[in-house]
DNA sequence: GGAGTGATGACA
DNA sequence: GTCATCACTCCA
């Protein structure tokens, strides 16, 4: 995957990951293949549903860098969340992983594919043991995100992408 | 529907 | 230091 890839807008990259393969190489060897099915957009400060809403603090930091990068954290406990960091450097961008075919619910595929904090701020890349291939272009439909009722009308934006009819393996 | 879970950020 | 919050999943 070009680096360039995810330097771009985050609206404009998180269709494109649709249909794309995420890939795990879990420590033991064994790789896991999945086709990506569901991303949400979380673009700009402005975006209050955004970690990055409140300005930049030691947690969400890593959405400021450069897009190609992933960006780990905890939620809830216990959960991990996986997200992909888009835009330009000092631009709070970021793409987060809530399914693929396999595997249904972002806390779910974060421990299915043994996905830590670890990964924070690592690169997209084989070199980290996680990263993206080419797949199919696929129809996707948009609706709003998920869970962040709070934040107003941002609730409502629809930077969720679903994949439509995934296909078979 | 409701509990569990612990890092994080806000405030003092 | 305290306290409320939270991009979730599981089991009723």
């Amino acid at each position: 995957m070009d680096k360039s890839f995810f330097k771009r807008k985050g609206i404009d990259v998180a269709p494109e990951l649709l249909g794309k393969y995420l890939i795990r190489k879990l420590p033991n060897g064994k790789i896991i293949r999945s086709i990506i099915t569901e991303v949400e957009v979380y673009d700009g400060e402005e975006d209050l549903a955004s970690h990055a809403s409140k300005g930049k603090t030691s947690r969400n930091e890593v959405m400021y860098e450069e897009g190609g990068i992933w960006y780990v954290y905890l939620v809830y406990g216990m959960w991990c969340m996986l997200n992909i960091v888009t835009g330009e450097k000092d631009y709070p961008s970021a793409i987060l992983i809530r399914s693929t075919k396999d595997i249904e619910g972002p806390g779910r595929l974060t421990r299915d594919l043994k996905i830590d904090k670890t990964f924070n701020r690592k690169k997209v890349g084989k070199n980290s043991n996680l990263w993206i291939e080419d797949g199919e272009r696929v129809k996707y439909t948009r609706t709003p995100r998920i869970g962040v009722d709070y934040s107003g009308k941002w609730a409502l934006k629809k930077n969720r992408f679903v994949i439509k009819n995934p296909p078979d393996k």
